[in-house]
This record gives C-alpha cells, sequence and structure tokens, in this order.
DNA sequence: GGTTTTCTTAAGGTTTTTCTTAAGCTTTTC
DNA sequence: GAAAAGCTTAAGAAAAACCTTAAGAAAACC
C-alpha cells in the first residue's frame, strides 16, 4: 500500500470502469473503481489518491460537484473523461482545476500515456494544506460556512459585502480597481458607475471598524482601487 | 530581464502564429513567435521561457526533433499544437514529454483555459510565488499589489505615475512619443498639449531620483519622447 | 401578500490628485 | 554662440476621486 500509486476511478458504466481499470493495473498502478458521485465521496474522503479519473455524467452527485470539491479540498490530479463534446465544457473542466480532459470514445493507448504524462507532472509536488479558512490579521472568514469572524467574534455580512471581503481576503496583496471588483461581486459589465461600490465600501468598513475601532482592514488606494491593509 | 511570463510560439503559419500572439498578451503574458525549428532552437538556448506551444509540422528541424530537445535540456512544459489527428501522434507527444495536445483547428477559449491550466501547475509544482513583477534595474514593480520599489524601498506614486512607469518598463526599449503616452495613459486622444505629460515626467523623475540620487530611470530622447535608460 | 432586509440612488462635504500657468533652464540648430 | 525649441520646476486653481448619510426601490423571506 506504501509505494503503490492509487488513482480512483469515477464511472458509473461497469465496463468502461473495468476498462480503465485493466489500463491502470497493466500500467503498474493500483486501480480502485467507484460507481457512483456518493462512493467516490467515501473513498475520496477515506485515504489519499494520487490521481482520480472522473467521468462527468454520473447518477446522483454530478461529475462537476466532486471535481469542485477534490480541487477545492485537496491537490490530486485530476483526469476527467467524459462523452460531452462541447468545447465549452471541457473549458469548464480546465477552469475548474482538472488537469486534463479525455473524450470517450477513448483510445486505450491515448488513455495511459495522459496517466503516465499527468503523474510525472504531479510526482514531485508536495501536498499543500487547504483549509476552508481565510485568515488576515484578526478576521477569520470561513468559506464553507460564508461566515467571518472578528476576534471569534461573529460579523453579520450581507452577500454583496461578504464578496467585497472574500475578493480582497483572497488575494491580500492585490489592488482591486472598481471595475474589478464590479465584475467579480455583481458579475456585471462595469461601466463608470462606482457609487454603489462606494457605499458597500462604507458599510462594510462601519460594521468592520465597529467590530474592531482599533483596526483598519481595507485601505483605499487613490487612482486606482482598495486593497487590503497591511 | 523582467518577470513577466514568457511563452515561446513555435508555429511556421503567419496567421496563426499571430492569432496565438494575441491570445497569450491578451491573457496577460508575454508572446515571441518563432516561424520554423532553426528559429526556435535560437529563442530556446536564449533565454528562459515559461511556456512553450509547439507546432509539430515545421519547416527545417521538425517539431519532433525540437520536443525531444526542450524536454531533454531543461523543464519548460510544452504544448503541442497540430492538425495531426491520429491518436498515435498524441501519444508519441505525451510520451515524449509534451504536457499537452491541441488539434487545429483550436478554439480561442480552449487555448487560453489550457495555457493558463499548464502554467498554474507549473507554478505550484516550482513553488514560485504568483507574484507579477517587472523589474528594471534596482527598480522592482508589482503589477498586482500597484506597488513600486527602488532598492526594496517602496517608491509612493499617484495613479498617473504609476501608468506612466508602468508603460515605459511594460517595453523597456521602447521609445514613447508623447502621443503615445497620452492616449495609453489618458485614453483621450492627443492634439498637441504636452504639458501635462512634461509635468508628470517631470514629478515622476523627482521622486525617482530622491529615492535613488545615483541613478537615472528615465531618458529623453530629444525630440521623439521618452525611454527607459539602460 | 406583507414584512424585513438589502441594495441603489442621490446629494453634500472632504480629501487628494491633476491641470494650468509661467518663469527659468538646457539642448539643439543654424 | 545666439536663437529657437524643448524641458523642468513650483505654486495655486480646478477637477476628480472618494466618503458618508439618508431615503426610496428592489429583493428576499416568511
Amino acid at each position: 500500500m506504501n509505494d503503490s500509486v492509487n488513482i480512483l476511478i469515477i464511472e458509473d458504466d461497469e465496463d468502461i470502469n473495468r476498462l480503465l481499470c485493466n489500463i491502470i493495473s497493466k500500467n503498474g498502478y493500483t486501480p480502485k473503481p467507484a460507481y457512483s458521485g456518493t462512493e467516490a465521496i467515501i473513498y475520496l474522503e477515506s485515504q489519499k489518491w494520487d490521481l482520480v479519473l472522473l467521468d462527468l455524467m454520473l447518477p446522483g452527485l454530478s461529475g462537476e460537484e466532486i471535481l469542485r470539491k477534490v480541487t477545492k479540498e485537496s491537490n490530486v490530479p485530476v483526469i476527467i473523461i467524459s462523452a460531452k463534446l462541447e468545447t465549452q465544457t471541457k473549458i469548464d473542466a480546465l477552469r475548474a482545476g482538472a488537469d486534463d480532459y479525455i473524450t470517450k470514445p477513448f483510445d486505450i493507448e491515448e488513455v495511459s500515456a495522459r496517466i503516465d504524462s499527468c503523474l510525472r507532472r504531479y510526482r514531485r509536488m508536495a501536498d499543500m494544506p487547504t483549509t476552508n479558512q481565510i485568515r488576515h490579521k484578526d478576521l477569520v472568514m470561513d468559506t464553507d460556512a460564508k461566515k467571518v469572524f472578528v476576534n471569534g467574534k461573529e460579523l453579520k455580512l450581507t452577500a454583496r459585502e461578504y464578496e467585497i471581503l472574500f475578493l480582497l481576503m483572497s488575494s491580500p496583496k492585490k489592488v482591486f480597481t472598481k471595475a474589478n471588483l464590479f465584475e467579480s461581486v455583481w458579475k456585471e459589465e462595469f461601466y463608470g458607475d462606482d457609487n454603489t461600490i462606494n457605499v458597500h465600501m462604507s458599510n462594510l468598513r462601519r460594521k468592520l471598524s465597529k467590530a474592531n475601532p482599533n483596526e483598519e482592514y481595507i485601505e483605499t488606494i487613490w487612482g486606482m482601487g482598495y486593497r487590503l491593509k497591511t
């Protein structure tokens, strides 16, 4: 168990799953079949994996959800295997953190080559501990619960306020222009009307400073935007 | 040399090469076109690259040879771009050390996603900080934090000053006319009144020379404009 | 369907940057 | 080496950017 390379195969079609298992063991790796999303989650949480092959079309929990969960909670490389041919799906998967994408029907040799390539890339990588918390000064943001704490005391924020603070905290050194903020939080094109942002910023600051009057969290960079104060 | 992300594009078709260059610079990276295998080799040996896009069908030195050379002599990730549809080619390329494979005709969004994904992977592997820095002499500009440092000491610039310096630093050898500067920084048409630029330039220079009196950073090219002093 | 929360709009005030002006300086050209 | 063109500096004026507050509109929730 120690030196083996463990590959989790999440694929509901039994034939395809078996085929993948065969390819993988022939290449000297240890396959583990999972036939549904829920089953996959159990395996994912039970041990450390070296690679995940993931079918996007699954009964129960969808492949997309699993992908999101995996990339959020761990560092395991993921290769998507799917019949979906649309480019957009591919792009979404790659952007969501997938490492490669193979469309069905696939070629045995190709799968094998991609698995090798992917593992080769990751072999040297050290694992990074991932948490669902972001911290800055005495601010703690729980991105699962979507709550913010100042000195352990919860700070009640509205959705917009939370999103703004999240953006700032996700890149602590980065200056976010109003256009940046607007497009990230509102998901609309920004065309110069920044007053809404001013007001939200002001409200957010008021709440923060009420929670801890001795600390300033958000800095204004004149003519540029906002940034977390270091 | 600065810390921008340099991507070498080895593709003999000028239209495709130009398209790729556009995609890449729009994503914030620095593209360099090479139109033949021999040209590519020269560039490959002349500097460090962050990513190579390689067309397999090339005049002169073949893509396969370049791929072999690159993977043998360096660690640079390579994405293959090719019209060859056969799986065997893909497999060979992946086995030979390529990191990804895109077949022509390709989708702009897909190329962009794959480049991002590939760079992200490598950055994690090398444990590289994702800060976006431009350097020139002892000037360091952090384009995320929008800060400038001279010998490690922060230089406080206004938005306009920052933009001017950014423009100069983004093309270290280029001479910017006042019209260039004005149109880039002010985003308005320039019609002859250059005094404003004079004043800003002067203020910028004053701050720079106060931070380091022994160095001159901006050069005036008489009758033409300004340039970073080498 | 009504209540409550959240968001947006608008206006007034403050701060900071940018622009304009003008005089003095430097480099090029003739 | 003098005239012309171009550049720098400084200071006050103007403009832009930003902050806060309050109230009406919209949305979310029950």
